[in-house]
DNA sequence: CTGAAAAGGTCACTCA
DNA sequence: TGAGTGACCTTTTCAG
């Protein structure tokens, strides 16, 4: 029986309620705040299979899994020992992998907690669903976060005990007190225990058993990489799974306590859980006018003080300054005063700090060391293309794939060196280097393809004899096995219909892949090759990814064919167009995938329109999108330059009644403003930006101190000041800066040019380290949208899951400076080249990044409209899944009118500016789709790669990282 | 007794 | 062609 262990409260289960409570993996897997109101069928749609993260259809032998491994383990009882394992044991277990290694599957199994014992017949009592839910709930109030699943350590305590399965058995100093004679089984007798010194002897499901335990409470940012380490130093993809399943939680919870319903007083009153840092008392905020208990303080505690959120805002800073040259405004102000004292840090007394500077301090100095326990050298790399593991995959998992959603390319062999090969000069061998299915969205296309597909198959009856089985031998030739057609033709499409028609372009080895039969006129395949193509093509990776300008993709439905490409869970312009069709031609199978519309999983409504680029050569001149930057001489990576594309000219500013879309529905640019809506709107604009400077580094108040701070050699720079005039402008000097905020000594460049050149493994690290601070900052924004807290939790997990990479773009545009093309990292003084950046296997997701800051850069946005921005972004009611869209695009007309009055008050010269302003929105809904496609590309050809857990949770990596890592 | 829920059976399908 | 898989179905068990 699997055990779910309580700490403290493990006593308190009567022997009814414990069998079901017991045996639910519920904590990692469900959020007990919408299970409240579902019954347990959906119950069980919110809960993955713990043994391979496939959509669970029930409890199966204690566990939640999938009829696959509920049928697999079934069959394993009788047969599990004529398993055997050619990897050691070490095979990978999820989705797409699963039946790739009995052995390992069978273990996977029983690691979390798998049991002919576990059974359970009958329905689950009422009362026994009900005391799981309060007995939680009264655990996340209590601040307890010690509920956990506990797995194979009581199930297969003899297992454990032998060490038959893996590597150290049990975890490195042997058996937590109690041991196996615990009452609570052995991993109760651990819980109330910090996590042990290491994870290498850690089991497959002991981890689970350690989440939510304050000493696992640094989320990403501040999660001990050391845990996350075998005792070979390797990355124990275990550790990295169950963590990373625990992310769901984490934002749900940061959701419920942070933004939505966490009493104030809670914070002022109670204790917080150990390790947490201590309270804050009379927190200003940042902005010039609030300084009682608006709710940016509240959600200031609540960012400081949550469990998991907080530390992940940490920034790495360390306590020595290297350069000694620390002397700035609020580091000058820190080192000046007095009672500068850490060892504070965990009074919990109500004392107030010596100095709002002391408070980061202290806050932050138990957190600044972290990230030195991950030095870059352990960082996971996914440079190394595992190009065996890719080409296994069967027919049936590229299906399985394609149905939920995951971008594919069917490569089975040896694909990388064909494109190395291609490269060094066949360049007629097109061989696309990352997965992509190409599809076409468009209903004319569409039905053309169908068209083809129609006459192929009357050809194919004609010659199924001869092009069943081998794909065919020409470059372009159509007809692909009839297998593997079939199984794209699983993939649902839009529009109720499905794809039958794909060229297949075949290379000398044999390898191919498929594309649609027909392409807009005058483009070819290669015209879908990532912009990282081997093959070197001279069309411009912009070109990919690039729609007509104000005919966008996401405002203009109708426009003319273009072809997308599958791919991302985040937003689309066509989401809920796309969703709806859908949806519609899902059948009852599908109640179990991915794709079923009620799943939060579902990553396949999104699709992200790809065209050439028609602006493409009316380009203007380059330009300094950083105006802070903008006196920068000439760029030492010219080299990319052609990839920057510029803001178009004035001839194709779009008309405001042009952009339609789902977004745009029923807004009115030219509705007249009643002195009763604008007081509304000022209203949301101060609320607005009371969040963003609240959670955001980069106000260009703070740019401009960081600037001075860390690149001094820069000077001042005129156009930044300029930016420093807006009536939501103030001295931030003044103010608490957001958590994180570098007030303490200088640290380290963490990209530091003596310490050698920048390398693709460097700036992973930096990235997945900064990303991910990022990603706690924007929740924390998000939260805290007027209206945000009024819809769904679900609603708002959708929004934030779709839209924050959206953010992190606009954000990302205050720290390039494209006239040199180079990044500068202000908060840590870190800089890098766009060349660096490409160094990371990320294709051109950082030319688009480059594009689009040059695009807002250029309009001169002050922080107001920053934040007005990044709020419409989240806002978006067409995002997949969302329940009250009704509601969301109410939240967001009133967001676009603060936005739109915002820019007419501070802009008055640019009546155009809001409308080009909407028009990057469109260039957001392409780098989103684009990072996760590269994110997708990565764990396919690297399936161990390690991602930071928030990336891989927002960006709907964690179901195949978390069942891929076992 | 009813209905919920899990165990177990069946069989079309995939793949080697 | 046989073994394995997993979606679907039937049977069993149990709460209410």
């Amino acid at each position: 029986m699997l055990i779910l262990a309580f700490h403290n409260v493990q006593n308190n289960l009567d022997p009814v309620f414990a069998p079901t409570l017991i045996t639910s993996n519920y904590w990692d897997y469900c959020d007990p705040s919408v299970a409240d109101n579902v019954g347990c069928h959906e119950l069980n749609e919110l809960i993955k299979c713990m043994v391979c993260g496939d959509t669970s259809t029930g409890f199966h032998y204690g566990i939640h899994s999938c009829e696959g491994c509920k049928g697999f383990f079934r069959r394993s009882l009788n047969q599990h020992e004529s398993y055997t394992c050619s990897n050691n044991g070490q095979c990978e277990i999820s989705l797409y992998t699963r039946n790739q290694c009995q052995l390992c599957r069978w273990k996977k199994c029983l690691g979390v907690g798998m049991s002919k014992d576990g059974s359970r017949l009958g329905r689950r009592s009422k009362r026994m669903i009900e005391k799981m839910h309060e007995t939680i709930a009264k655990q996340r109030n209590q601040g307890d976060m010690t509920v956990k699943p506990a797995g194979f350590y009581s199930n297969h305590p003899d297992l454990f005990a032998q060490g038959k399965y893996g590597p150290g058995g049990m975890p490195p100093g042997g058996m937590p007190p109690g041991g196996m004679n615990h009452p609570g089984g052995p991993q109760a007798a651990m819980l109330g225990h910090h996590m042990p010194p290491g994870m290498g002897g850690m089991p497959m499901g002991g981890m689970a058993a350690m989440y939510g335990h304050p000493s696992m409470a640094g989320g990403m940012g501040g999660f001990p990489m050391a845990a996350m380490l075998g005792g070979d130093g390797q990355v124990n993809p275990q550790v990295v799974m169950e963590h990373m399943r625990s992310i769901s939680t984490i934002i749900k919870q940061e959701l419920e306590q942070g933004g939505q319903d966490r009493d104030p007083a809670y914070n002022e009153t109670s204790t917080p859980p150990e390790g947490s840092p201590p309270p804050i008392h009379s927190r200003r905020s940042s902005v010039t006018g609030c300084q009682d208990t608006c709710p940016s303080a509240t959600m200031q505690q609540s960012a400081m003080q949550s469990p998991t959120i907080t530390s992940l805002s940490t920034p790495p800073f360390r306590a020595v300054d290297p350069r000694g040259n620390g002397v700035d405004l609020y580091s000058a102000v820190k080192l000046s005063s007095p009672g500068n004292n850490s060892a504070q840090r965990h009074d919990t007394s109500p004392s107030v700090p010596q100095n709002k500077y002391d408070k980061f301090e202290e806050e932050y100095s138990h957190c600044a060391y972290r990230s030195e326990s991950a030095p870059s050298s352990e960082q996971p790399t996914a440079m190394e293309v595992d190009e065996a593991a890719y080409s296994r995959l069967p027919m049936s998992t590229i299906s399985k794939m394609l149905r939920s959603g995951q971008p594919v390319i069917l490569i089975p062999k040896d694909v990388s060196r064909e494109g190395r090969d291609a490269e060094k000069g066949h360049r007629d061998i097109v061989i696309p280097p990352s997965p992509t299915v190409v599809v076409i969205d468009n209903q004319k296309d569409f039905e053309a393809d169908m068209d083809d597909h129609d006459r192929e198959e009357d050809e194919e009856k004609s010659s199924r004899s001869d092009s069943r089985d081998s794909p065919s031998s020409s470059k372009y030739a159509h007809g692909v096995s009839m297998k593997r057609r079939k199984s794209l033709e699983e993939f649902p499409l839009p529009h109720g219909k499905q794809i039958t028609s794909y060229s297949t372009l075949q290379g000398p080895s044999g390898q191919f892949f498929q594309i649609p039969s027909s392409f807009p006129q005058g483009m070819s395949p290669a015209t879908f090759l990532p912009s990282h193509s081997p093959l070197g093509s001279p069309w411009s990776p912009m070109a990919m990814t690039r729609p007509p300008l104000a005919i966008s993709s996401s405002f203009m439905p109708a426009s003319p064919p273009h072809l997308s490409m599958a791919m991302s869970p985040m937003g689309s312009p066509f989401m809920v167009h796309s969703a709806k069709m859908h949806h519609a031609s899902m059948d009852r199978k599908s109640n179990h995938s991915p794709l079923n519309p009620k799943s939060p999983h579902n990553p396949l409504h999104q699709r992200v329109r790809s065209t050439p680029d028609p602006d493409k050569s009316e380009r203007s001149p380059s330009f300094s999108p950083s105006p802070h930057l903008s006196k920068s001489p000439s760029s030492p990576h010219q080299n990319h330059k052609q990839f920057i594309k510029e803001e178009p000219g004035l001839q194709d500013e779009p008309k405001m009644e042009t952009p339609r879309s789902g977004m745009l529905d029923n807004f009115n640019p030219n509705e007249p403003i009643t002195p009763e809506m604008k007081t509304k709107l000022q209203k949301i604009i101060h609320d607005v930006n009371k969040v963003y400077h609240d959670t955001c580094h980069y106000t260009f108040r703070r740019i401009k101190f960081l600037r001075e701070r860390y690149f001094p050699e820069l000077g001042e720079d005129e156009e930044l000041n300029g930016r420093l005039h807006s009536k939501y402008d103030h001295d931030c000097s003044k103010c608490d800066p957001p958590p994180g905020f570098p007030t303490g000594p200088i640290p380290p460049r963490e990209l530091d040019p003596s310490e050698g050149p920048i390398d693709g493994q460097k700036m992973w690290t930096f990235f997945s380290n900064k990303f991910t601070s990022q990603i706690t900052r924007i929740v924390n924004f998000s939260k805290m949208i007027p209206g945000f807290k009024q819809l769904d939790r679900e609603d708002q997990i959708t929004l934030i899951k779709t839209g924050l990479f959206e953010v992190l773009t606009i954000r990302f545009s205050t720290v390039v400076d494209v006239a040199t093309n180079t990044v500068y990292w202000w908060t840590t003084g870190d800089t890098f080249s766009l060349v660096d950046a490409h160094k990371m296997p990320m294709g051109n997701l950082f030319d688009l990044l480059f594009d689009f800051g040059q695009r807002v850069n250029r309009m001169m946005l002050d922080d107001s409209e920053y934040a007005l921005m990044s709020a419409v972004v989240i806002m978006s009611a067409d995002r997949p899944g969302l329940k009250n869209r009704k509601l969301i695009r109410e939240v967001q007309l009133d967001l676009l009118k603060a936005l739109q009055l915002e820019i007419s008050d501070n802009h008055p010269d640019d009546d155009q500016l809001f409308a080009r302003l909407l028009t990057t929105i469109p260039k957001l809904r392409e780098i989103s789709p684009e990072h996760t496609r590269r994110l997708m590309d990565l764990k396919i050809r690297q399936p161990g790669v390690s991602f930071p857990p928030l990336h891989a949770e927002i960006f709907d990596l964690d179901k195949e990282e978390a069942a891929e890592s076992s």
